[in-house]
DNA sequence: CATGAATGAGTGTTCATTCAT
DNA sequence: GATGAATGAACACTCATTCAT
């Protein structure tokens, strides 16, 4: 105990605690009240005051709802394509199933969470708020997509997929995923729904097609 | 009720045409203000001043903007797919090329319309309004998931698909459909992205499936 | 009946005339707060309230609070100097007449009435509201600039006044107003301050100098 | 006793004298804030930081953003006019010279610098502070009213000037100095105005007149 | 004494809703 | 019925002031 005589586990002062606990607290009360009510009909005062803060405090670390917003989006998405895409490159896994992994990864992570409201809302908002809209696409939906088409032109490199439009490829690959966040889940959704069940039917046909094979024959091998 | 028993051409006097024609003229103007600026952000006076009324008669009809959104999305989504289902019994093509079709022409008949635009808004923001979601369930959802879930089934009778679960099988064919209409078009939309190549591809890649077939052998070339 | 048989002085209905009679009432109201508080310190409630109409009236009229201000001036200090230079132009005074009889009808219309205060405002509020400033700039300071530039060059055309520079000349007599209005009048004021005998006083030492005149000898006409 | 046992050059810890200057340097950046951006527009952040403290302690020293005002006011405007006086005793130039030296001399030191600024504030924003416009006039205006008006009189009584009334003629020769205190200078102000030669041309009306001499001799051309 | 995190009343502005005409 | 002037409750954001540390 070199310093205070009474040395209990908290060391640091109530107040700077809270400071450091703030933008946190703030971000999950901004995550759950966004994908509640939207962003337009949020009011930045209801997350402060599901934060236990006043709402001059909000501005004390987000300096506009729409920064607030952003943060919310960079906090909870964003920094998850940088994970995947570092643990695609030392996966020794067949392309098939890294395509089924990393959707049921999104799935897992962002799609089934809150986080999977928040790119509702941006769907649903984008006619307003422009510069919002910019943001999601640079931060979200194109890193999103460049993931996926990094793994089908691997599949393709090494002849397990055929040759493909790796964007198109992409855009339908990451339908599916646009499809169950979209729809309610829970008391709300679709009874007998089931999520996890539908991603492995959509690999399933999506790799295989839905079509019978015709009479497999000689197929010269992709040019 | 807009078709009445009696459709002369002109009985009533124009004053009162205009007069019973008002609501509708109100929904439709409604309609093309919600769907291009969603709901919180559109305001009622716009909506009156494109049905060319004034602000004070928009509350002579509908009692508040909630009331008026309800209503439109009551009397643009509720039997959107009646006529189709006949249509599909009549029909003698492969069920390959009825499900080409159908995602086609519901694209172009639905998604790419305004109808299309509440979808995404009821989706958007459908916690603003628990009560539309159960209707936009049984009227949207369960009949267009129906429908595709028939088709698949005759696929499947006939011999030419395989044997898979339909009802996942119609969630997995709705899917780029919804992806679709989430998207922006347009200048706001990905740059290069064209809808109709998408549907393309989503359709070649759900029949035929992206992985190389396991055992290659002879096949033409699909033309 | 078309001509109502109580053919009244008030024809038009109550809400109507009001609605005429709103943006001078607001007008009047506004010029009354901001000379009090000053522009910043003015709080747009305050005026609706005095004129006695709710806030949101206000903007009904005038799209923002600087606009507002730009009306009160436009209203009480732009268009006397219109009607000011008209009545130059048909003059036949000495330019010696003009230009103390220009300066005692400003201070009598503009500088010892309400309209002063605004002067005086923008004079100290002008390192903020940038864009109030170059409108006052053009509105209010040039007219009244080359208003009495004007009379000096007629004065100098017509051999009445010395050559000198006409636009530091029109700063010099501008001086003496910008002092008459700086001081608070009435109780606050000097006590025994006259401002018509300072203007009589002015004007005489402008025109003939304090200076005692030199031995008056010949002197070559003015180039 | 050269040591003096108490005024010495540092005997104070440093940390303390800190302590006792903080009001001074408070004041001093109060006055630079308050001078460049008004009193409604000056956040008493900035002054903190400008002094180099925490917006807390400010409050430490003043209770309120009001009540530094005041003292800015007072500290700053005080006994402005105090040694001037003194100075134009000993002075052997001609009432003439005097007269241009006050002024220049009172634009330089005062009317250009920070505490020109202050007056301009008190014009201004005086409407907020009826308590202290009686202690501006005592402290400023009437001492200076009073320096010109001394030297007015010395003019008459040598028979350098016309006999006139003192005191006007001492408002008439503040007047130009109140102008150009009011107009912003730099970039903001009027293009091309240049507040020596507005007041080389004030001070050769003012003495000289703008009026031709009545009957017109020779004279020898002004040098 | 000094700090700076926290507060909350206050600001300009918008817009769904009302109601006298 | 139809109008549109009027309303006032919100809203995002600011900032003087307080107070626990």
């Amino acid at each position: 105990m070199p310093q205070s005589p009474t040395p209990s586990a908290d060391q640091t002062p109530r107040r700077e605690r809270r400071k450091e606990a703030r933008p946190g607290e703030l971000l999950e009360a901004a995550l759950d009240v966004f994908v509640e009510k939207g962003f337009a009909a949020t009011r930045v005062e209801e997350i402060a005051a599901r934060a236990g803060v006043s709402k001059g405090t909000l501005f004390l670390y987000f300096s506009s709802k729409e920064e607030l917003f952003k943060a919310v989006v960079r906090k909870n998405i964003s920094g998850l394509y940088a994970n995947w895409s570092a643990e695609i490159d030392c996966m020794t896994a067949s392309s098939t199933e890294m395509l089924a992994h990393a959707m049921q990864e999104w799935w897992k992570h962002v799609g089934s969470t809150k986080a999977g409201g928040l790119c509702k809302l941006m769907a649903a908002e984008s006619g307003n708020f422009p510069e919002l809209i910019d943001f999601y696409q640079q931060e979200v939906e194109a890193p999103g997509t460049a993931l996926l088409a990094r793994i089908v032109q691997r599949g393709i490199d090494r002849s397990e997929f055929r040759p493909v439009d790796v964007n198109y490829a992409a855009y339908v690959l990451k339908a599916p995923l646009a499809f169950l966040m979209l729809h309610p889940q829970g008391d709300d959704g679709i009874p007998g729904f089931d999520p996890d069940r539908f991603l492995s039917v959509q690999v399933d046909l999506l790799l295989h097609g839905l079509a019978v094979p015709q009479r497999p024959q000689d197929m010269p091998a992709a040019s």
